[in-house]
DNA sequence: TCCTTAATTGTTAGCGCTAACAAACGACCT
DNA sequence: AGGTCGTTTGTTAGCGCTAACAATTAAGGA
């Protein structure tokens, strides 16, 4: 096996000379290996001129400590797996960002399984994926109602946090408040004096989905409007147009709160297709806030989600179950309206 | 150490008994732990009878490889980095999830270092990273130009494939041919009749954009046209907005061939403001054809790339690399162009 | 029959690191 | 001075696996 790699072209990027270990630091230094460990490791009992001499050995020699090693001895690998279903989607990219920056700073490896379809057999393969590798923790970003039974069925012997949903038995989660949102994009449109306000939602079969449309039903409940005027699409442009192209016939609302910002644009395409204008005839409302809303025709009034930021403290609470020993909980994000020219009061 | 995990939240995870090893295997099935190594990875020298009865007790004890201490012997952690700056764009976010499939059905695991911006200090950083953890090749999704050097001085022990350049030096590539996406784009304008054709490209340091801008130039001249209307962007829908307006002042084209799809959303949005029509009075073909293209107002005639295939020809490149002991070599993937009603003949 | 060769299995060492323990050293007290 | 303590350093073992080699068995030929 030696014999054969030295013929194939991985060899040929290696250096003849391997990697300094511990051991060679540790001659350099005059001291033990087990003192280079110390210092690496930022253990207490060092002496400041014993440090000084080990870290000079370690910078003349470019020591880089072996992951493989240690994990091996200390059961640790960190790493973090990040399992995901939608990277291709402005929320869950971003969020991974977060995710990866956050672990990052704290030492941490960030590795990712993506799920080409949602079924529990692909959430186990996935998990045991992650086993394989022996990550110390799992964040799971999919926003599917159910992937935490496929999850938990598994046992899994490390944390779990459940992105997009408040965490249940012994997962934690982290999630935008989908419902403060909706609730936001309702008050807008009520304080403009919208009384009649639709909504296409995404597939219920979502969480955040679920959690949009019952916070535009709590808020026209509140508000004591009716609230029979509800889509459900599939998140796509093109069902936006499709629902679109009917409401434009109907006409049935003077608003319309729509489930995510790609939506809303097919909504907009319908409507302007149809010669219904946004927002004198009909207001328009998106969620997400992508970066492309503010240069839609007309520009989306939407609802703002930081993702990023709801990475970062996944990542967050990971390290606390990790390392403080902390126990499962819930830590919530909230949206905020961005309000563009897509909505105004009804004619 | 051990003591006080015992009492932090982690152990809480773990299952009491540890979980099985080689030698908890073999016990059970009556052979050497050498010999269950030897089924583990298809060694040829094992007779039939004792595979199966390896196998079974491998299912029955639910054995899984430790990858640490295979990593440490080995010298191979069966983990690719991917190194990524963008990756909350529709390109790199697929091509990901490209290469993530091919890396995953191979038994390889993907890590993942995004660059906040890019510089050689940020891609130095991520590199380090890597080496750190071990990964046994780098995927570098770095879109400028530049890039290289950074990675190439640092000397790197493990292959390297480079995604959107043809690569360079001890570099392999990957990428799709943007000279001839642009071509196409042209093309498609040239046969229509049109005689002006603008270009609103990329930043230029941006390997991609460059490319662009070339094979929009090479192909006008060929045609014996002008090449003198280039104005450049910086890939956001906001920049596509303000040379929309300058745009629609001037009307120094028939026709523009603009860098990317969401520049497009904006100069779509600046023409619609300032009542040119498109394709009537202007015709608009974009790049990359995202998912929302179709529902541009009116929906947008791109150039598709397949980021996947991209992304899973990188990994194919890294296998070959990794294991066949092939040499550093590029793979080209072809675009198409996707007519929709953004384009039309001139007036 | 015995030797040669191939196929199959077992034994040993060690990858680089950390945990646990042991030893050495000095400071401080009585 | 001699004991007690805390601090600093060294020694040893072993994490779970694979590579190299050794041992065993079976098969075939002279």
């Amino acid at each position: 096996m030696r014999c054969r790699l030295e013929h194939n072209s991985y060899m040929a990027y290696s250096s003849e000379r391997r990697l300094p270990r511990l051991e060679d630091v540790a001659e350099r230094a005059g001291v033990s290996h087990q003192t280079v460990s110390r210092v690496i490791n930022n253990h207490p009992n060092v002496s400041k001129a014993t440090r000084e001499r080990v870290e000079a050995a370690v910078a003349e020699l470019g020591y880089r400590r072996n992951t493989a090693a240690r994990s091996l001895v200390t059961r640790r690998s960190h790493t973090i797996g990040v399992l995901a279903s939608e990277l291709s989607q402005y929320g869950p990219a971003n969020t991974l960002l977060g995710v990866e920056q956050a672990a990052r700073n704290a030492g941490y490896f960030v590795s990712i399984a993506a799920l080409r379809e949602v079924s529990a057999d692909s959430i186990t393969d996935a998990a045991r994926h992650f086993m394989d590798q022996g990550v110390d923790g799992i964040v799971a970003l999919v926003p599917h109602a159910g992937t935490l039974q496929a999850l938990e069925v598994l046992n899994l012997d490390v944390p779990v946090v459940v992105v997009g949903s408040s965490g249940e038995g012994r997962f934690s989660g982290a999630m935008v408040d989908q419902k403060l949102g909706a609730r936001l994009a309702v008050a807008h449109l009520i304080e403009q004096g919208h009384k009649r306000i639709g909504h296409i939602s995404g597939p219920q079969d979502w969480i955040d989905a679920a959690e949009r449309a019952e916070g535009w039903r709590e808020a026209l409940t509140e508000a004591g409007l009716d609230d029979d005027l509800l889509v459900e699409g599939d998140w796509s442009a093109g069902s936006g147009y499709g629902i679109g192209q009917k409401l434009a016939v109907e006409r049935s609302a003077t608003a319309v709160f729509v489930g995510n910002d790609q939506m809303a644009l097919g909504v907009l395409r319908a409507f302007g297709e149809a010669g219904v204008r946004v927002p004198e005839d009909v207001s328009v409302v998106g969620f997400d806030d992508q970066p492309e809303a503010g240069y839609f025709m007309p520009p989306l009034t939407t609802v703002r989600q930081d993702f990023e930021e709801l990475g970062r403290r996944c990542m967050d609470m990971m390290l606390a179950l990790l390392e403080d020993g902390a126990g499962a909980r819930t830590t919530v994000v909230d949206p905020r309206i961005v309000v563009r020219a897509s909505t105004a009061p009804p004619a």
